[in-house]
RNA sequence: GCGGGGGUCGCCUAGUCUGGUCAAGGGCACUGGUCUCAGAAACCAGUGGCUUAGUGCCUUCCUGGGUUCAAAUCCCAGCCCCCGCACCA
């Protein structure tokens, strides 16, 4: 059979119909949405399993008797798309095989680089709605729209930032980011080609003051340490600067100096110092006001920190073991003008207790770890880890530390810092919590940005609402509830602009746009009224902060405001009327990546700007795809496009193989062997529907109560496992195990032209209803084969009929029955004749109406049944007296 | 490191909240059989071990402990995997 050919066939009929186009109705609605997609490459099975898992849902709530509206737009605010052009216009091999992947050809490519983003999104755009279509989706497309790019979309956006700058959730600040000085903009995980996952880290920089006033600033991680200083290291072979730094001089490498004006300091480089001309000197400690020496040390970077380092050798490796070198020099120390005897008579000054270390910690553990030489980098960096951690979380500060004898380490970085900085002996700077190299290819560093503008998620107030929607909503499946619950408690202030990249400008600030998550928070409300927009050509100029007010807050005069933005009264009512009607969302399913992000940010938006009423109802989550257990990732190259397997299987058995796959949170598999188990029965349904014309039988038998029973058991459980987006069960009962039942109906029957014409139509029936949301082409088409008219897809649920539970259980006694008889003969061997004993007239009549289908399976000559207490049985071993009721006594002979 | 979710009989998955009905459901794979000239498909049966006139027992649900008459399920410890940790879709 040609799936192809008949799953167009059933798109265009539905298109036709227009039977996924929702509008206003008297019936119950139901509004359920999947995240819009980015627009760098077409859908794939990721996305597909996530998407596929929400039209299966609106399938199902369609035949549920709701008005289900799913609509689709698509996403192209923030970066990569730009960064994709560009990557196509330097030749990036991976982007060209990317796109390519995903169906561009060489002329698209061309094209992607003549007319840039907008053209790549649009492209892609178009691709993702034919996919999706191809795919089977009932999706109402009148309401789909692109944001970043649509000018009536960011009058939405601005409409809502506007809000919520009134509410006092959008607040200006400053924030230090990684920063590609190449790119001009902050350099994101996703747009790193080295250092994910690292970020800014404090260092706070204590000055040490020269004789002549000038000021050493020396970055360290550790500022309790200040107490343990013996010397100062600088490195004799590069070149330092003297600058003016905030009205001060310091000295530091030429590298910290352009950092620092980075991150908001005044600095203006005087001149030029070599690194050996600072040696020597001596500089007072700030803190303990003791008088160091300035020495030589290889391991100084000029690229960390200011390039100038306290020394702590009691707590320090590289201290420690640069210390303990440079004592071994003797002679060379006078190239420095150093007195070697002094430099011996350096002792570490320990200023931290722990349990596990003495009085030298880096001495013990450079020993441990076998270090001899400051160039042993990885092994001192491993020893100053080990160090840290213990000496932060278990260390107190002897009493060699003034004010802050005694204290924990962990409690007194903070309040000491805070003091320093007061004190004006120390400041703050950041650096990169690991090297981070951009796409581009440049060494990033922390730049902190001025004015920024952020989303006050800290706000208690606004926490307070988000809990109490996330308390409300139904979290499917529930595990994913702790995940919401953690995120709203630690979300803190989160940027919501960045000056580069396609978006919304913000209304007040126009040189900024808004960010990609903070413009996809409550766009699902404009689904409501974009087909109007369309419709009604309505131009975005009328689209004022007013006009989306009233439509979405109700707020405001009609008459008036129809009259002041000069737009149809009744136009600005269907609007309102169409929000009203299909808000709140009911059901919104995500992959589980977006939870500690979208899908809370997209709780904190609705609560703020919306009543109760309007608040998001319910939230699906599901794992990823996995492709034989593989995780999916373009470096690995096993991203499998959705197109790519329709144009091999079909959309059904990839509907049914991939939504199927699993459920929870956990990773869905994709296999392709799996496959065949579902067209194996398919092809089952289809030949007994072309066959059901031979059953001629008209009577009702006990099978025929038990299949009916068995089918109305297997919709119960379907829809609770529809309910439960759980669509692995679903499949199971609805199609595996009803299947199943049928083929155990016609084989006891005896072949299908004595079953029961009648209720193998009406089971057939319910079981095509069943299976049309996990494959609606195919179940159109069974519906045509069994004569029914109109589509199948907007037809109803099966009715729930009454259960025979006797029935039911003679029969599981009889298939229990065969079992035991079956295993009789594997030890006695194969007899001719079969007595059965039972203990009740139900079960006699139950099993003589089942006798010959007994007989034939068996394998029986003969297969007598008699009731246990018939005088007249025969019976040579007395079997009868083993009957019970559902096991009947068995004799063979 | 921190937070969240997990680890089931060859593979993928159900069962865990609410302990017994669980040697544990389904699919795939494999083995045997039916059908067939043959193959494929389809259908039936089997797939921890030993036993047995329809049974009984032993060893299993990441590892190690514990609670209980009874543990895949509850508690504790450890190991491993996945997701997230922000200006990024």
């Amino acid at each position: 059979m040609d799936f192809k050919k008949v799953e167009r066939k059933w798109q265009k009929k539905w298109e036709k119909a227009k039977i996924f186009e929702c509008n206003l109705s008297e019936k119950p609605k139901f509004f359920i949405t999947f995240p819009i997609p980015y627009l760098n490459g077409s859908m794939h099975i990721g996305s597909g399993f996530t998407a596929l898992r929400c039209d299966c849902y609106a399938r199902f709530k369609r035949l549920k008797g709701f008005n289900v509206l799913f609509p689709q737009a698509f996403h192209a605010t923030g970066e990569p798309i730009l960064g994709a052009v560009e990557r196509l216009k330097k030749g990036d091999k991976l982007q060209e095989e990317t796109f390519k992947l995903y169906g561009a050809t060489e002329k698209d490519l061309e094209n992607f680089k003549k007319y840039g983003a907008e053209y790549v999104a649009k492209f892609w755009a178009k691709r993702f709605k034919e996919d999706m279509k191809l795919a089977g989706f009932s999706i109402d497309w009148r309401r789909s729209f692109l944001t970043a790019l649509d000018e009536h979309f960011n009058k939405f956006v601005e409409w809502q930032y506007n809000l919520l700058r009134k509410k006092g959730y959008v607040k200006k600040g400053t924030h230090p980011v990684i920063y590609c000085p190449n790119c001009k903009s902050p350099t994101g995980d996703h747009d790193r080609l080295i250092g994910e996952g690292e970020s800014p880290l404090e260092f706070i920089i204590i000055k040490f003051y020269l004789e002549n006033g000038e000021i050493l600033p020396c970055a360290t991680l550790r500022p309790e340490t200040v107490y343990g200083v013996t010397n100062i290291w600088v490195n004799p072979s590069i070149d330092y600067v003297k600058a003016l730094v905030n009205e001060e001089v310091w000295v530091l490498s030429k590298e910290a100096a352009f950092k620092l004006k980075e991150q908001l300091k005044k600095v203006l480089v005087i001149e030029e110092i070599s690194g050996f001309e600072i040696i020597g000197k001596v500089a007072e400690n700030p803190v303990t006001k003791s008088k160091v020496l300035v020495l030589p040390a290889e391991f100084c970077d000029p690229k960390i920190g200011t390039g100038i380092v306290m020394s702590v050798p009691a707590h320090a490796p590289y201290d420690y073991i640069a210390l303990i070198e440079l004592q071994t020099y003797g002679e060379e120390l006078k190239k420095y003008g150093l007195d070697p005897e002094k430099i011996k008579e350096i002792k570490s000054i320990s200023i931290i207790k722990t349990k596990d270390f003495g009085e030298i910690p880096a001495k013990e553990v450079c020993e441990k770890l076998g270090i001899k030489s400051q160039k042993e980098k990885e092994k001192l960096e491993e020893a100053t880890q080990l160090l840290y951690k213990e000496e932060f979380h278990s260390g107190i500060l002897k009493e060699n530390c003034g004010e802050y004898s005694g204290l924990k380490v962990s409690e007194v970085k903070e309040r000491l810092t805070r003091e320093f900085i007061k004190r004006k002996i120390a400041d703050l700077m950041y650096e990169p919590s690991g090297k981070v190299v951009c796409r581009c290819g440049t060494e990033n560093y922390v730049k902190i940005l001025e004015k920024q503008w952020f989303l006050k998620y800290s706000d208690k107030k606004w926490k307070e609402l988000a809990k109490k929607c996330l308390k409300k909503a139904k979290i499917i499946p529930e595990e994913a509830r702790a995940q919401f619950e953690v995120t709203i408690e630690f979300l803190k202030e989160k940027a919501c602009a960045r000056k580069t990249g396609l978006g919304t400008n913000l209304p007040w600030d126009k040189e900024w746009k808004v960010e990609t998550l903070s413009d996809s928070t409550i766009y699902m409300a404009f689904y409501t009224i974009a087909k109007i927009i369309k419709e009604k050509k309505i131009p975005a100029s009328k689209l004022t902060n007013e006009v989306f007010d009233y439509i979405f807050l109700g707020k405001g005069d009609l008459k008036e405001l129809s009259k002041k933005v000069k737009l149809n009264k009744m136009i600005l009512e269907e609007m309102r009327k169409e929000f009203e009607y299909f808000y709140p969302v009911d059901l919104r399913n995500s992959g589980k990546d977006l939870v500690p992000n979208h899908l809370t940010f997209y709780i904190f938006h609705h609560v703020a700007i919306w009543k109760e009423k309007f608040w998001p109802k319910g939230i699906g989550i599901n794992g990823f795809v996995n492709v034989y257990g593989d995780k999916m990732s373009k470096s690995k190259g096993n991203i499998i496009p959705l197109r790519d397997l329709i144009n091999k299987y079909g959309s059904d058995l990839v509907r049914i193989n991939l939504v199927a796959s699993n459920e929870g949170l956990n990773d869905a598999n994709w296999r392709e062997e799996s496959i065949v188990a579902y067209s194996s029965r398919i092809s089952f349904l289809f030949d007994i529907i072309k066959k059901i014309k031979n059953a001629k039988r008209e009577d009702v038998k006990n099978i025929d109560i038990y299949l009916k029973s068995k089918i109305q058991e297997l919709v119960r459980e379907t829809e609770k496992n529809y309910e439960e987006l759980k669509f692995r069960s679903a499949a199971k009962t609805g199609f595996f195990d009803s299947l199943k039942e049928i083929k155990w109906y016609v084989e006891r029957n005896g072949g299908i032209e004595n079953c029961n014409k009648k209720i193998l139509r009406e089971v057939l029936e319910i079981v095509v209803k069943m299976i049309s949301p996990l494959l609606p082409h195919i179940a159109e088409e069974l519906w045509s084969c069994l004569g029914k008219k109109g589509f199948v897809s907007v037809s109803t649920w099966p009715r729930p009929e009454k259960v025979d539970k006797k029935v039911l259980e003679l029969e599981e006694n009889l298939k229990n029955l065969i079992e035991d008889v079956k295993n009789v003969i594997k030890i006695a061997g194969k007899k001719k004749k079969c007595y059965l004993y039972v203990s009740s007239k139900s079960e006699l009549e139950h099993l003589n109406e089942a006798r010959d289908f007994l007989k034939n399976v068996l394998g029986f000559e003969e297969l007598t049944i008699f009731k246990a207490s018939d005088k007249k049985r025969y019976d040579p071993q007395n079997k009868a007296s083993k009957a019970k009721y559902g096991k009947p006594g068995i004799y063979l002979e």
